[in-house]
DNA sequence: CGCATCGTTGACATAACTCAACGGCTGTGG
DNA sequence: CCACAGCCGTTGAGTTATGTCAACGATGCG
C-alpha cells in the first residue's frame, strides 16, 4: 500500500515512512466525479496519488468559486477540519486516485510522534499561504499578470513532479481557469491568443508550450508562487 | 496572566484553561507598529487581546495585499509556520495588545493533551476557510457586494465580542479597505456615499451605522462569512 | 458520424480605475 | 491652546480593462 507518490512533495524520507502508516485506503475517481461534496462529513484528508482535482466553494445562490487545482502529492480536505464538515467540493479533472488519511489514525499516531503533527501543521500553513497568494493575485494583479502567474505556477509544480516545465496539458477548461482567476472564459481565451501572438506561448486547445519563460515571469511580477 | 480575552471566540471553557497555560507573555503594540515583518523568524502565534491588527503580503515589487483585519480573540501568524518564517506583515491599526503562544510550548503541551492539537488544527482550518471566502469575494462579487459583505462580516464579529452590531468604528482607512477588497480607495468612498444616499448606512468619517441590515445582506448575496 | 461541449473572435457595454481638485480632520509643535 | 501641515476622504470627468452577447468553428465523446 505504501507509495511515495501519495506524499507531499518536499517531505523528508523519515516523515514519508511515518505518513505511509496512515494510508490504509485509496480511492479511484473517474473524470468529473466528486471526492466529496460541500456538507459531507469530513473524517479524513486526501493526498493525490495520480490525476488532478479541483476544489470549489459554492454559496447560497449557487455561485461557484474554484479555489485550487491540485496535482499529485498535494493534499485536499484541510478546509473541512473546522467542524468536521466539508466546506467545498472536490472534483476530479481527469481519472485520478487519492490516498486516504483518516483523522483518527493521525491523532493516534501523532500522539507518539510529535514530528507528525508538526509536519501536518506545516502543511496546513502551506495551504494558508497558497490561498493568500491567490488573494494577492485576485486583488492586485491585472488579467494578463494573473494568467502568466497561473501558467508559471503550474509549470513549477509539474516540474517538481518530474514533468516538463515547458510542455504540458491543461486539465481544466477556459471557464475553470477564468473562474479560478476571477476572469471570464472569453478573457482567458483572448489572453491565450495574445500570448501566442506575442510569442510567449504556443497553445493548441489544452496543449500548451511555454516559449518565453522570462517574459512570462516579467509579466507576472516575478511571483510564480508554489 | 490568564485572560479570556486572549482566547479564540467559540472555544469551550475546558480548552480555554489548557490554552491559558500557553500564554506566558504579552506584547503591547502602539498604532502603526508591527507585531512582525515578512521574513522574521516565526516561533509563536499570537492571539489578539485588545485592539485590531491588519496582516499584509508584500511581493518583490513592493506591491502590498492586505489579507485580513483581525479583532480581539482572533489568531495571527499561522501562515508563518511552513518554514518558521513569517510570510506577511502584521501591523496594529490602533494601540493593541496580543498574547504570545510559543510553538515549543504548544508542542510540549499537546503531547499530553491530544485535544489541544485538535483544537489548533481546527483553528488553522478556520483560517483556510477565512481566506477561501476572501478569494470567493474577490473572484466572484462586484464591488458593491464585496463592500456590503465586508461590513456585515465586521458587524458579525464585533457583535460576537459583545459590541453593537450596527454602530462601530472602522479602524482602517478607505485605502486599506480598498486594498483588502481589490478596489481603489475612490471606489470604496463612492460606495459608502451611495450606500448612505440609499439609506443602507450612515457614515461620518470612520463612524458607521448600519441602517438596513437586510438590504445589505440581499446585496452581498446573504454571505456574511465569519 | 453526429451532437454537445469547448474554444475563438468580434462588436459593444460598463464597472471600476485614473487623474485631479478640493475640503475637512487630526495631531503636533510652537 | 492655537495654527499649521499632512493625511484622509469626497467628488467629478474622462479613460480603459474587462465583461456581455452573439456567432461560428473545432474537438472529441458516445
Amino acid at each position: 500500500m505504501l507509495n511515495e507518490l501519495c506524499l507531499p512533495v518536499g517531505m523528508s524520507h523519515n516523515d514519508v515512512i511515518k505518513l505511509d502508516e496512515l494510508i490504509k485506503e485509496r480511492i479511484r475517481l473517474s473524470k468529473g466525479s466528486a471526492l466529496f461534496h460541500l456538507g459531507d462529513h469530513a473524517e479524513a484528508i486526501y493526498a493525490i496519488r495520480s490525476g488532478s482535482i479541483k476544489t470549489q466553494l459554492e454559496d447560497a445562490t449557487g455561485q461557484v468559486q474554484i479555489t485550487g487545482f491540485l496535482l499529485p502529492g498535494e493534499l485536499i480536505g484541510m478546509d473541512g477540519l473546522l467542524n468536521y464538515e466539508q466546506t467545498s467540493h472536490a472534483i476530479a479533472l481527469e481519472d485520478s486516485e487519492v490516498c486516504v488519511m483518516r483523522l483518527e489514525d493521525m491523532d493516534r499516531l501523532s500522539m507518539h510522534m510529535p514530528s507528525l503533527q508538526q509536519q501536518f501543521r506545516r502543511l496546513m500553513s502551506k495551504e494558508i499561504n497558497r490561498s493568500h497568494r491567490l488573494v494577492m493575485s485576485l486583488g492586485s494583479l491585472r488579467s494578463e499578470q494573473r494568467l502568466a502567474a497561473f501558467l508559471l505556477n503550474l509549470s513549477h509544480r509539474l516540474s517538481a513532479l518530474g514533468y516538463s516545465s515547458t510542455d504540458f496539458i491543461l486539465r481544466m477548461s477556459r471557464e475553470e481557469i477564468g473562474n479560478y482567476l476571477g476572469l471570464t472564459l472569453e478573457t482567458v481565451s483572448r489572453l491565450f491568443s495574445r500570448f501566442a501572438r506575442e510569442g510567449l506561448i504556443r497553445i493548441q486547445q489544452r496543449e500548451i508550450k511555454l516559449l518565453d519563460y522570462q517574459a512570462l515571469q516579467a509579466l507576472s511580477g516575478s511571483d510564480c508562487g508554489d
